[in-house]
DNA sequence: GAGGAAGCAGGAAGTTTTCC
DNA sequence: GGAAAACTTCCTGCTTCCTC
């Protein structure tokens, strides 16, 4: 049984003509995702009101923008509106706290077990975590105060926090859930560049020379490294709760075969010079 | 603009853990 | 020890983005 059909694309919401209220026809696409594929206009009741897209989110109060997406062609960047809409609350939105701090335990990430949805809802709703730092200073006696939690299950999930302090690079990059940035991304940006430091420091025209990279990526790991709230809780993970990064090194043989001078020239917009240059007057 | 790849997401099934 | 709840993992199509 289908529970659940939700529909984001706003542009998709207009191509169909939907109104809350409308009786829909839904398909299974494949075998797992429900897929909205036509109102049933003559089921529209007469209340059924427009879709609007709120200006603040309803979790933090923050200001709700549509993402714009840059393209480059011929050397000119030109900026679009992108499908998504995202409140710009960021770590400060409860919300979008939970999901990062559920990303940052997963499997594929930081790999902390026994931390699961309702375990992270749980500590962000007490407030005994802010941010993914603060999984690194729970106590014993905060754990075992939560429900569905007895002695065996706080020791494991201390140990497992604890295990997690030596992550590759690459898993801590993906962990940080950097929009646009998934496993295989960051093992690009941890193969190439070698160091966090490195990745931080990038201008996103320098990384669109990584394979893979283009300036929509760029600009979304360049403007999560720029984020201030962003830069505390990493230099926090790193420094009081003691992360030790792995696979740290040289800068990658991928990354220098890639760049030459002049490419480096044409991508930072630098105007050349020498006797082919065009005059200034 | 086309083709391909990565990221994302909902449901189901299996596993683990707690509680009584 | 059994029931219930929570958690994890897998499956696979859609959307977005990248490269050519």
């Amino acid at each position: 049984m289908v529970a659940n059909a939700t529909l984001h694309n706003m542009d998709e919401v207009a191509r169909l003509g939907l109104m809350i209220g409308d009786t829909v026809i839904i398909r299974r696409a494949g075998d797992v995702i429900p897929q909205v594929v036509q109102v049933v206009a003559e089921r529209r009741p007469e209340n059924a009101r427009a879709v609007q897209v709120p200006q603040t989110c309803p979790v933090c109060g923050s200001h709700v923008e549509r993402t714009q997406l840059i393209k480059r062609s011929k050397g000119k960047e030109t900026v679009t509106e992108g499908a998504v809409y995202r409140c710009v609350g960021r770590l400060a939105c409860g919300a979008q706290l939970k999901q990062a701090i559920i990303h940052y335990v997963s499997r594929r990430a930081m790999d902390i077990e026994g931390l699961g949805d309702k375990t992270i809802e749980q500590l962000v709703d007490e407030k005994l975590i802010g941010s993914p730092a603060d999984l690194y200073k729970l106590k014993y006696e905060q754990i075992i105060d939560l429900e569905g939690f007895a002695e065996i299950s706080s020791n494991k999930l201390l140990k497992a926090i604890a295990d997690s302090r030596q992550p590759t690079l690459a898993r801590f990059i993906y962990a940080l859930g950097i929009p646009d940035v998934g496993e295989e991304t960051a093992k690009v940006l941890a193969r190439s560049l070698a160091s966090l430091d490195r990745v931080k420091q990038a201008l996103p025209e320098v990384l669109t020379y990584l394979p893979d990279v283009g300036l929509e990526v760029a600009y979304e790991i360049h403007s999560f490294f720029e984020d201030e709230h962003n830069r505390n809780v990493i230099d926090a993970l790193l420094g009081e709760c003691g992360l030790q990064l792995q696979d740290q090194g040289e800068l990658g043989a991928e990354f220098a075969a890639s760049t030459t001078l002049e490419g480096l020239i044409d991508k930072l917009h630098i105007p050349s010079v020498g006797p082919g240059a065009a005059q200034t007057g």
